[in-house]
DNA sequence: CAGACTATCTTTAGTTG
DNA sequence: CCAACTAAAGATAGTCT
């Protein structure tokens, strides 16, 4: 995406695998918490890192929406 | 983002909030394709819009990724 | 290995059809 | 309501420290 466009393909080298997906990471969950908030949604957004690592973003009322839901079904 | 940058706060006339709700989705489930694939990571995403429609993305391997984890917590 | 920088690419707000 | 366009803002690959 910039001075060389890159490929969208797997990134071989893991040192700079890690730096875009920290990069990237960022910039994913900003736009998450920028959609939720411009156009009143509910986001939940999970992440497992290739190396194991677990992040996560939800707008302030994902989970009980969710949570509402799960009851709704059961009952 | 453009021509006058916009405030992130919510977007009150309703066909404008329709509208960039719809373009930023599509923006952010690229977006997330492409970290997936970048960097070998697993995400799931759900949006749930202001007026009740669902979307989801989850990586090829996300779900089967929760159910295993799904299974050794409950063994 | 984490942060700052920046040239360049991508996204998108506003507009028009 | 949808799609195309475009100028401007935002994101980021590569670099350097």
């Amino acid at each position: 995406m910039v001075r060389q466009r890159i490929q969208i393909k797997k990134i071989d080298n893991v040192t700079a695998r890690q730096v875009t997906f920290s990069k990237r990471r960022r910039g994913l969950i900003k736009k998450a918490q920028e959609l939720s908030t411009l156009c009143d949604a509910e986001i939940g957004l999970i992440v497992f890192s290739s190396t194991g690592k677990l992040s996560e973003y939800s707008s302030s009322r994902f989970l009980s929406l969710l949570f509402s839901l799960h009851l709704s079904f059961y009952h």
